[in-house]
DNA sequence: ACTACGGTTGAATCCTGAA
DNA sequence: GTTCAGGATTCAACCGTAG
């Protein structure tokens, strides 16, 4: 298949890149949709030892607030009008990225993926973590393809025996949001690609897809999936 | 029944009172929980011309950010160590919410009260809502006293029929927080008490309960629930 | 196709001891 | 005192296997 280019960029490849080095290469209103899932900023440390050593620390997990903010100021820069956004936090932070998402994009839901599974966390005092949420809105106006889908989305994890990274979401839930907020052939892109869930659901769906991560390892892991899917 | 008094205060009543006029004549430390349901401050209108007119314009639901922030400092107060506080919001100002909430309480959970049915809103470019949020923290340290549950609750909402009050909370809801964050005897307050849901919830666990609200109409409505009780 | 049962897990928090 | 890192702890829900 011919190489696409935008600008500089190649599309539907994971590079190994800074996520604001990388971003800065795209050109103005030149994306179709934006599905990301960066740093929570809440210095995660898995509970379980085997977690700890299967995987890197996450980067820039804590004390990043000034790249989400200067990441998504460059989001709503890259993407066409009338286009979506879903950012992935949780609710330790949600008052930060709900601000920083608002600064940038007109806020339509704060969706809650339900999960299959609760965590641990204060097990006395404390009810148990059992959903993660993901902001959603649009530069401009977006409409939604599918029927109508309520803001609580039951989806189950993946098993950690298959994880590829410790915070790896489901494909089956990033291609939702994908299918509903952009047709085939638009170009999907992440920053924080991780080992590279949004753009194998991006190919998936006949999407194309600009994607970016710092890690060297899970750009190897990346580039394997999106080789096991020809 | 004998009548309970806490300083001036008569015990499980509903007052037709303005919340910070009445919350002053708590003492200090005095209460054992708060589960209230504040003005979402986002000024609801219900579509359905129905309600519209079934229902008052709900009181300082628009610009009270400052009642909302003296509202908190003043359940700070009166509630003793080692409390547990629920307070029901949207998504809309959840950043501000939590927030003020912090400056107050120790956050542990954002529990999502997952509905059955979902409103409806922007059909085409919004996701369906089918959620509230609630804050749910301590002063101090408070244990739960059920068994674990997790932060989605799933609980059918009052069909509109049936409402007595246009943001009315299911008596089942507010029962399972009262069970789990106070003791028989205890005192629950609430100053939106609405038609009295929290009033009644209390009651029905066998706790006591001091209420405030505003509107007259409800404050009668909420004496009938009380009394239909006994 | 079921249920029963034991093993495993979790974007966590607490607690202890060291710096 | 205070902060910080690392190990221990916890249990409802899920998973796989056996019956």
């Amino acid at each position: 298949m011919a190489k696409q280019l935008l600008g500089s960029i190649e599309l539907n490849r994971v590079y190994q890149l800074d996520v604001l080095e990388g971003i800065s290469l795209i050109p103005d209103k030149s994306v179709g949709l934006v599905v990301t899932d960066p740093p929570y900023l809440m210095n995660y440390r898995s509970n379980r030892r085997v977690q700890r050593e299967k995987f890197k620390h996450i980067a820039n997990d804590v004390d990043s607030h000034d790249l989400i903010t200067k990441y998504l100021a460059e989001c709503q820069r890259i993407l066409k009008d009338d286009t979506a956004v879903y950012v992935f936090c949780s609710w330790h932070n949600i008052d930060f990225f709900k601000t920083e998402f608002e600064r940038n994009f007109k806020l339509k839901n704060i969706i809650v993926w339900n999960k299959n599974n609760h965590g641990t966390g204060d097990l006395k005092g404390s009810y148990a973590p059992k959903h993660e949420f993901i902001l959603f809105g649009h530069k401009g106006r977006s409409l939604l393809r599918e029927k109508r889908i309520p803001d609580v989305i039951n989806c189950d994890k993946i098993p950690s025996a298959k994880l590829t990274h410790p915070t790896e979401k489901p494909t089956e839930l990033l291609k939702l949001f994908i299918r509903n907020s952009s047709d085939p052939g638009d170009i999907v892109f992440d920053g924080f690609a991780g080992t590279g869930s949004t753009a194998v659901s991006a190919r998936e769906e006949g999407r194309n897809f600009i994607t970016f991560e710092i890690e060297p390892e899970y750009v190897e892991v990346a580039n394997k999936r999106l080789d096991a899917l020809v």
